[in-house]
DNA sequence: CATAAATGCAACCTCCAGGTTGCGCTTAAT
DNA sequence: ATTAAGCGCAACCTGGAGGTTGCATTTATG
């Protein structure tokens, strides 16, 4: 069960501008931070903690809506993904914001935009007059 | 059906720094972007399109195993999410990378990023002998 | 005109992300 | 010593994401 002779219908129609080719700068470094940013909650529960401010589960979890384990579920997948961390202090766990993901993240979206820019520059000295 | 007593534990603690509080930059907005962008063939697809050239689906579904209807379901969520923009030209469609929501989304991270170093240095400011 | 290429559409399938509830355990608070 | 707060864990539920297959349509091509 693969792709059934559907898809490889023509190869590549033209193989220019390979010394700029297109690579994939952090396939799957990036995708699970974005993933991880891509619900509105934990952006949310993000943005509170990129306040530098330690906070407990179930500070986070009041003015939710949602409930305790619903955001701790979300915690940890913000931790999973580097994002944030967190340590236990007396009876309740602190969370804490973690940048370098962040940062991480930047440098992709920078690139991208990058070799968007450059392809326009290249464009525009083509068809300069 | 909604929390059940569970959450609102303790409402707040202490309520310092509210000059600088942590507001919600851009909620919805963003997570459907990263949500976009939070998997390795989508991601894929959009550093192969951020060259400025355009490609037709089975050009890119072309080296990626997927099918090609899986690649143009990926397709459409990125163009639903604005990264990328379709045109039927002859019997193929072809796609172009869209920059507008990687601003919108690097501006998020910028203001997040700013957010956390303005407050190491209240921190820092704070602690200084 | 007959055939192949490039898609669109729809039905289906599987799995896991998000959420909830219930319960037990540990750590303050009174 | 009790009681309440703050969590962790596990079972369970549901909808939609990610994929596939099959078939019809439109547009090139020989």
């Amino acid at each position: 069960m693969r792709a059934a002779g559907n898809n490889r219908s023509r190869i590549s129609k033209l193989m220019l501008s390979d010394s700029v080719y297109a690579r994939d700068p952090a396939p799957h470094l990036a995708a699970h931070v974005f993933a991880a940013l891509g619900d509105a909650t934990r952006l949310s529960l993000l943005t509170k903690l990129s306040d530098g401010q330690t906070r407990s589960i179930s500070g986070l979890s009041a003015d939710t809506n949602l409930t305790r384990q619903a955001i701790t579920k979300h915690l940890h997948v913000l931790e999973n993904a580097g994002l944030v961390i967190s340590s236990k202090v007396g009876r309740e766990s602190q969370f804490a914001f973690r940048p370098e993901p962040i940062a991480e993240v930047r440098a992709y979206l920078a690139s991208v935009s990058q070799q968007w820019d450059d392809a326009l520059a290249r464009l525009r000295a083509f068809v300069e007059r």
